[in-house]
DNA sequence: TTGAAAGCGCTAACAT
DNA sequence: ATGTTAGCGCTTTCAA
């Protein structure tokens, strides 16, 4: 088992120095072409494999993002993380990735490890939970790059990547309207996200410009996922003043209001649901969903131009703040008209 | 903008020298209580983090994996990579991502790359595209611990963690057949990948064990996924001996099976359908659809054991086969008798 | 229990 | 165009 070969040795192999051999591999303009080609030849014969951990460590960058999402289980992530990388690709940087679970707890440890492996930026997007980012100001101390995306928080002056959040819910609600329904209710997260309010905003702004009445009976506040989907659509079908129409903070939560709604019996789309997100499954579910679109891989795409920006030090640049056009998905399960 | 904290600041700090402070931090038994407390204060104090690079350039270990999958975009994969890291938590090793796309190239680059980060060890599923296996072997050369899951290759003699595929081929089948189907085609990929040989070998025993005859025409060899599903019922439909169900190599491949049934009004469930993977949206399509649960989770969890369990040092241990068990998901798309 | 010092593999300023 | 040399921040052997 012999040892792994280094710059030294392929220096030793040609009888040059490990600078040259270090300035012939990584493009240094002045080498001769004959002594980059040999170095090259030498590096081959040797089975050379350059240690990127001895590089980072002297020149103190990585070339790796650290990227936090909640969960990579949820399609919407997971095509945000694929479209990163796609965006990365040839920059040379790659990234790593960290999953909070939706809990601050993790996400805090996330942020320390990554510290830690001295990534050279931090892409994230909160967990639910996350309240105080106290945590990610030791990224912006350290002076490397930090975007947030989708969930984002006004208390970190940083470049963001977002969906106009208000249009989106305003989007969702214009077209139930559009549809015939009339009266419109909301199930949403207890949790204080911006991205959130916003769609609520966009849902009440919308109403108000129909003449429709705001119910705030008619605004569930609980969790997000198929369960709270069915727990949130049972309770409004209970409900005295019993709507047309429910629109879910996402495809998940959609789809329990769906399962619950057949469940009772109620028929569909006679009851309109929207959700948000035009998760995997949304198209082939029935009714299929009708959902705002977010687009992930816009998104990502943008992260990752933010963060190659950021990295060409444009010095003095104002933060930026890049805003993506939600459009809606139209399916059965908002077609009230047939 | 002051330096980054180092041990030897907190040596300074404390009037003792670097390896005082390295071992106080690191758990090293012979160091006095007063000491150690001493220098975790002052840690905290100057709000040191440690470089793990330069311990990792160093000890020789970074105490990061890399996993290489087709893509996140699978809630397959995404549910074992999502397994992978609740199985390492605590063990102090975390995860590093790389997404082949289904390409060789990329696969390769993939190996390289992550070679170079000095990972301590790699666990990969392999691409539709990946023949040859070279690339893994300058792996297993530089003693790091390789580990296959789900795709996995004969030619690569390491730890694998693999459904028993023939079992859920022939569960799938024996499902069809107890629900009354007779005449059952099967839609698969044209890439030799051994656990979608696998499975269609476990159909062929299905078969024959029930005294049916194989009609290699019903065996349609493309893609995998909605287009080509849709691509093989169309096909399997207009043949002359028209079959009454359908097994898809999984359960996209499926989706685009049914959609076409629906297109061309098929009846459906009387043409019985069934896939493999249990995805995100498999319950929830009309028919919802039966199908196989390869259990990612047990798989990523394993997969994380036999990691930790090689890094034990487990000296001379065979090769560890960890065969995961299918077991069937009955849903409305296979509900022949109702 | 602690210190001194070498060195992991590479980069880059300074020479020549 | 190439060589010399000093680290990057840490671990670890040897010595005290």
């Amino acid at each position: 088992m012999k040892k792994k070969t280094t710059i030294y040795d392929i220096a030793k192999e040609l009888n040059v120095t490990v600078s040259t051999v270090s300035r012939a591999l990584s493009g240094f303009p002045a080498i001769s072409d004959a002594t980059r080609q040999a170095v090259f030849e030498a590096a081959k014969k040797l089975n050379y494999s350059p240690n990127k951990l001895a590089s980072a460590l002297k020149s103190g960058r990585t070339y790796i993002i650290g990227v936090i999402v909640p969960s990579v289980q949820a399609h919407f992530f997971a095509s945000i993380i694929h479209s990163i990388e796609e965006g990365l690709k040839n920059s040379g940087y790659r990234i790593i990735l960290y999953q909070s679970n939706e809990s601050v707890a993790s996400e805090i440890n996330g942020v320390k490890t990554l510290l830690e492996a001295q990534v050279d930026g931090i892409m994230a997007s909160l967990s639910l939970e996350t309240e105080d980012v106290a945590h990610f100001e030791e990224v912006i101390k350290q002076h490397k790059p930090l975007i947030l995306f989708d969930r984002v928080h006004e208390k970190l002056k940083v470049p963001t990547v977002t969906l106009d959040d208000f249009k989106a819910g305003y989007m969702a609600t214009q077209h139930l309207i559009k549809q015939g329904f009339k009266n419109i209710a909301y199930v949403t997260t207890v949790h204080q996200i911006r991205i959130f309010n916003d769609r609520l905003k966009g849902y009440k702004a919308a109403l108000t410009d129909n003449n429709l009445p705001i119910n705030e009976e008619h605004i569930i506040f609980g969790g997000l996922s198929i369960k709270d989907g069915k727990f949130g659509a049972d309770k409004l079908i209970r409900s005295e003043n019993k709507p047309d129409a429910i629109i879910a903070a996402d495809d998940f939560t959609a789809l329990g209001v769906i399962q619950k709604l057949k469940e009772i019996d109620e028929p569909l789309p006679k009851i309109g649901v929207i959700g948000f997100a035009n998760e995997a499954f949304s198209a082939y579910i029935t009714p299929s969903l009708s959902t705002i679109d977010q687009h992930p891989n816009q998104m990502g795409a943008e992260c990752a131009k933010l963060f190659l920006n950021t990295m060409q030090n444009k010095p003095n640049q104002k933060v930026n703040h890049v805003v993506i056009d939600p459009s809606l998905v139209e399916r059965e399960s908002t077609k009230l008209k047939m």
